[in-house]
DNA sequence: CCTCACTAGTTGAAGTTTCAAGCGTTGAGG
DNA sequence: CCTCAACGCTTGAAACTTCAACTAGTGAGG
């Protein structure tokens, strides 16, 4: 027998899915009008800027921005044809590959990252107290892990 | 000047983020496996229905599901193709679209349900308190009205 | 009545993501 | 040493989404 969700759980359940599908899809139209960059890309080159050395093994980078290999393998390749990252072997183990932020990447960080921070406090903190970022954490942080928990 | 995240709102902030990478891929390959849907998909077959005759306007359903027209269309000719959803031009206005949900549509989302019901329970829910399921519905909510408010 | 801006929806191409298959590398066990 | 399963990554095709352009219908204002 399945156990259906009850009333609060439904409306709760239909607002996350809301916010699922309209956030991300506000977030990418407001990089791709300003920056010409998906939130993906944004979010591979800012994990990259806060690494040692603002380089990072692909796998490793894949597990930071929570992607398959394959999907952060295609992006990869279209930023590195822009001229932002580059790739280079691994001198540790000959299967690995690092990517490195380019300086020019990190200008095109750099020059999106106002107006990203900007759209994501205005269309989730503004206006949420303290309490509420606190449960936001918690609530967010419990999904992602029984989502890991569960393979 | 940009007024950044501070720490807290920067944890909650990943946290969020990554739901929406992780939940949405979870969902999609759990009712991808099972039901041979995407969750897109299935949310077309739920809102459908829930609707009276099961039936609505194409741009009655783009809002409920938070879809553009466009991906909305291209999606009912393909559930059309596999006769899960028919069109019908309304009675009412020669430029309405209006998509029923067939009974093979209605046999198909009653098969996917529980699987997909118990997916978001084992996710989501399985573990929160009655407080934190009414702070993630005004949360989700707030976000959902600050991107609405914002076009 | 017209006109014209707006609404509802479709379409094809371009861009993105997933899927499945494949290639070379590594390392644990025999 | 070998072997072979697992790892790290890439690739091409298929599936999906977005974008821009387009058709056609509606209705408010003149």
């Amino acid at each position: 027998m399945t156990r259906w969700l009850d009333e609060d759980e439904l409306r709760a359940w239909l607002r996350l899915a809301g916010v699922m599908l309209k956030l991300s899809a506000a977030l990418d139209s407001q990089l791709q009008r300003d920056s010409d960059l998906t939130h993906f890309d944004y979010l591979c080159l800012a994990m990259l800027s806060e690494s040692d050395e603002r380089r990072l093994a692909m796998s490793e980078l894949a597990a930071r921005t929570n992607a398959s290999l394959s999907r952060l393998s295609h992006v990869i390749s279209k930023l590195e044809g822009r001229g932002w990252v580059a790739r280079t072997p691994s001198p540790r183990s000959r299967r690995v590959t690092l990517v490195d932020l380019t300086e020019e990447g990190w200008k095109v960080l750099v020059a999106a990252a106002p107006g990203h921070v900007e759209t994501v406090r205005s269309l989730v903190f503004e206006g949420l107290s303290r309490d509420d970022v606190a449960a936001l954490e918690r609530v967010a942080g419990h999904i992602v892990d029984r989502i890991e928990g569960t393979p």
